[in-house]
DNA sequence: CGGTGGATTGAGTGGCGTCAACCTGAGTGG
DNA sequence: CCACTCAGGTTGACGCCACTCAATCCACCG
């Protein structure tokens, strides 16, 4: 398998590639990588020469305060560049970890300078790909900041959803989303015990069938009313960028 | 006075910039635009051909719920291009708003466009600073999930200190920060009546003096530990990328 | 069959929100 | 010069959403 299959597929949903952007992508070198569930991929401090790319499994981007508290500001699936933004930004101002065991591809940063240097509607696509994490960044921000719980739980699912559908990773109107609730608490801002309170009411509601990690999504537009989601922030319509 | 002052004066604190990438964003063409506080300068849902960067001012990128509610997503002030991502990002996910009166330089998306085919360099450092940004989005969105009130907004006043101080905004410890509470509180993901009662605890431990816009750091050590502050994401030190 | 990670439940608490009144200072107009 | 207005800041009373602490349940596994 190619390292960019996901990533093309991420990427074509944005904007049309020429087939020797994707000759480009399909041929960059890569080394493949996998991790365990729970270890970090890459840790704060650290100045990477490489990025990651996951192809299979679920990570987060996680930054944990002196007393030991936690929030989680990304969610990252198959066809995301976790820590694209490593390759400018230096140190990494945060974690990566792996929620289940991970298949990633590590590309080296001079392998991206080459392409910056010699492909500039695929750098634009790759700066594109950040842009879009940050615009999910602004979203989450909304949903601590100004959302009930509730909302911003199904908010997220409402994301999840439409992320995972783009790189084929639904089936129905249901996905696998192996998260615990302590691991869920630390992404939507609340305590354990309360994202458990929340989900029992998205149950109770008949919005969604949760049962371990698989998720049914029963009743998309009532999910999409009450987390007040419009998906324009995902960028889902190809457009020439 | 040329666009770039502050902006080459921001990317300078990152990484050198060649003579020609300098006389290039010397060069760039642009359109100066006056704005009254308060007044909208770019709108959710448009999809703009120019990037706006911010030669004078406050403005602030928000968003807007369906009841009213407001969340402030980022402060931009002199040197920022307060919607460099409206370049590659369609429609605009956000509005941008002017605090206060505003001199803005309006560039033509073309514009950028050419630079990202000729200077792969400055195209890197121009994505950096939207990386930068992504990296600020982060450390809010900490804030708003972990921290408490009083922590959040030392940290925000953390951060505008060091920023404004690149650009040259900072005069002693002291700086102008020209907003209201209740803007305040739409940043901080807080109530307006809240935000008042954190403003006079900061005063009662003596961290800052804050009359009127004038806010005086008067103990920049402790305001960093009650905000768990580390600049680290601000990548303040100068580094080939 | 005990150990363990995760989910669930209950009781009590607190940070922050809401509502509403009141204060203050900077205009503005007569 | 003074009355009026108005935006913004301040204060008090009260309530709720979400937190903490702690016990219990459950499924899975060695």
């Amino acid at each position: 398998m190619a390292l960019s299959n996901p990533l093309i597929a991420k990427l074509e949903k944005r904007d049309r590639l020429s087939p020797e952007e994707r000759r480009v992508l399909e041929a960059a070198p890569f080394v493949i990588k996998n991790v365990p569930a729970g270890e970090d991929i890459a840790e704060e401090g650290q100045t990477l020469d490489f990025s990651t790319m996951v192809l299979e499994g679920w990570t987060t981007r996680n930054k944990v305060l002196e007393d030991g508290r936690r929030q989680i500001t990304a969610f990252h699936i198959a066809g995301d560049f976790v820590d694209l933004h490593s390759f400018l930004l230096k140190p990494m101002d945060h974690s990566v970890t792996a929620v289940t065991p991970c298949r990633l591809a590590l590309v080296k940063h001079a392998v991206l300078t080459e392409i910056t240097e010699k492909h500039p509607h695929l750098t634009r696509m790759l700066w594109l790909s950040t842009l879009i994490d940050a615009a999910i960044h602004r979203e989450w921000l909304v949903a601590l900041g100004r959302r009930s719980a509730l909302s911003n739980l199904a908010h997220l699912l409402c994301e999840l959803y439409l992320r995972l559908e783009t790189v084929g990773l639904t089936k129905g109107g249901s996905f696998q989303f192996p998260v615990t609730q302590v691991l869920l608490a630390d992404a939507l801002g609340l305590s354990p015990v309360h994202v458990n309170r929340v989900l029992q009411e998205l149950r109770r509601e008949d919005f969604v069938t949760w049962r371990g990690a698989n998720v049914v999504i029963k009743d998309f537009d009532k999910l999409k009313a009450v987390g007040e989601f419009d998906p324009t922030y995902l960028n889902l319509t190809p457009v020439p960028r």
